[in-house]
DNA sequence: CTGAAAGCGCTAACAC
DNA sequence: GTGTTAGCGCTTTCAG
């Protein structure tokens, strides 16, 4: 492998020179430049990550902070969804020439956050965080030594953290209004995720204001606390029916757990939206598949967005108010809740 | 920021000494190891990271490279699929205190591949590549620099290229194999994505050498050219049903292509699997949701075994000749190829 | 067992 | 415009 000192001697420059060059850092003879260039190109040169980080104090790097694979959230109960998340980062990342590194945390809690060490160690020059919970250890050390970072899909009001997520009270709250106009009184309410995620007490406390609005009072008998998996939506259903209070209409956390209500009402015979009116979140692939009215929750936006916020961190030099960005998003309206026409589950 | 000089000196000791008991590469006295933890403790010290670098030489990541996250391909046409394959290689990296970079090619062909730039700035040790072709500019200049590099779900018969894979060739011969044996004659075959993937060569070769083994012709008219979306799956339907040769059965390229034959099935009144048999790829929770067979396609495992092949590359110092690892994988018989009975596909 | 010192490849003053 | 040079923080001989 060859260093900027053969390119040097190659060219007939000194280093110095070269680095300039490289990094125009200093004007350069048009005719010097043009031959360093060739001898870059004739040997292949590459500039040394680790030496130019070391006293640029930069690593070019961003780290992107995800739960562990192993984890069911990880997947984000549709597929796409961390593709668009990687795209909307990358696609910044890229015009600025950082790379992206993938974390998350040792499942035992023994070790020291991988995290502080990828801050602390010079690894990364900036975090993005995917996690659905609040996690005040790293959190805080963070905010002690300054590092930068931005949350994704989630928000804290507590502490001074910058945050991109869609509005969840908001999402929620018309979730709910749509099937009240739609007539509904019997609402019951999934949520995403266990409830120490933020998503979920936001989409509840949506719901259930909406709910209040129309003097409605939430009845805990349907209220839900659902995952990722169909298999909650369909559980759900089951501890709604066997409640005594049946709902009419659902405001399920996830597509997915929408598909399976669907399932639960196909198996009993139940019609959507006659029976039952479904409305959910994501506004995935699985809501188109299955014709589910469903709330978006952009991830190429979010992620976009995290990102330009997290640069703006990085090469900032003064304090500053942290920002909790949101990204407008909206319900698209299918034939699931009832307002439009219903088409088959398999189209 | 705390330096090995803050360390050494709150410790008493020369920088040296601790970085000896920090690696463990010469003795140190019991004592001073102790007074030196303590000091990194308390000062919360964490060696920087391209310091390391540049003296060893290691950058400690590991690149994966795949696809555009634009790119439809990127999502392997289910959800957890990604998050296998991240797990089984983030076990292995977490292990030898090594992160995942991941990269992904600019769209435009201009600029230098930033695979090749990933491996020259010495960012990464090595590198998993997730793409279903073969690039031989790529390959061929990491081989001519000797980087380490090992193919996950792909591999090369023409290049000395470390792979690990399963045996697409043997996967798609049972399938057809299978339905052969419940009696079918007239096979249609459905590619998993575009003809210069490998993966689909192979795979057509082994449902065509299948068919010829049982002394039938593979008919051109019941092959068709699929991609990652359920979409195609239904072209595909309507391009057998209306060449004039309807197929009693379809060995599918992929999960989300079954479903979408299940619906130009269901469409049309046509019942599964009685009417038409369908074997599938990837072993996907599709394949469960839809109780499709399909034959698995185990992310983690591949992986994990990728990992470890590429550790053993960057680790080893004399040339070795190339493996292509293959891992067992098998046919999950559900009811849609009608050898077990069939579920709802909805549940 | 511990310390002194060289040097990894690069950037960025600072001279000229 | 270009060259000289001092480190960046660490590992690793080499002495002692």
């Amino acid at each position: 492998m060859s260093t900027i000192k053969d390119v040097a001697r190659e060219a007939g420059v000194s280093i110095s020179t070269v680095s300039f060059a490289i990094n125009g850092t200093a004007p350069v003879a048009p005719e010097t430049k043009k031959r360093i260039f060739e001898t870059i190109e004739r040997l292949n040169y590459q500039p040394n990550s680790a030496a130019r980080g070391l006293v640029t104090r930069k690593s070019n790097n961003i780290g992107i902070f995800v739960p562990h694979p192993d984890s069911s959230i990880f997947t984000f109960s549709g597929n796409q969804l961390f593709a668009n998340l990687l795209q909307g980062i990358g696609e910044v990342a890229g015009e600025k020439g950082y790379n992206l590194l993938l974390a998350w945390d040792r499942p035992d809690k023994e070790k020291p956050s991988k995290v502080i060490e990828l801050a602390r160690s010079g690894s990364v020059d900036g975090l993005l965080f995917l996690i659905p919970n609040h996690d005040h250890t790293i959190i805080d050390q963070l905010i002690e030594i300054k590092f930068p970072f931005v949350f994704m899909g989630n928000h804290y009001s507590d502490k001074p953290v910058d945050s991109v997520d869609i509005d969840n009270f908001q999402a929620s709250y018309e979730c709910a209004s749509h099937l009240l106009k739609l007539g509904h009184k019997r609402i019951a309410f999934i949520s995403p995720g266990p409830l120490d995620f933020l998503v979920s007490e936001d989409r509840y406390e949506g719901y259930s204001s909406a709910l209040k609005d129309a003097y409605i009072e939430p009845d805990e008998r349907l209220f839900y606390v659902g995952d990722d998996s169909k298999a909650s939506g369909y559980r759900a259903m089951e501890h709604f029916f066997a409640s005594g209070e049946s709902p009419s209409a659902i405001v399920a956390g996830r597509d997915v757990q929408a598909v399976g209500i669907l399932k639960y009402a196909k198996e009993r015979g139940m019609d959507i939206p006659r029976d039952i009116a479904v409305v959910s979140f994501e506004n995935s692939q699985l809501a188109e598949m299955y014709d589910i009215t469903s709330y978006s929750t952009d991830l190429y936006v979010i992620g976009n967005n995290a990102a330009k916020m997290l640069f703006k961190l990085i090469s900032r030099k003064k304090e500053r108010q942290p920002q909790n960005v949101v990204i407008p998003s909206e319900l698209f309206v299918r034939g699931s809740c009832g307002s439009v026409s219903r088409n088959d589950p398999l189209s």
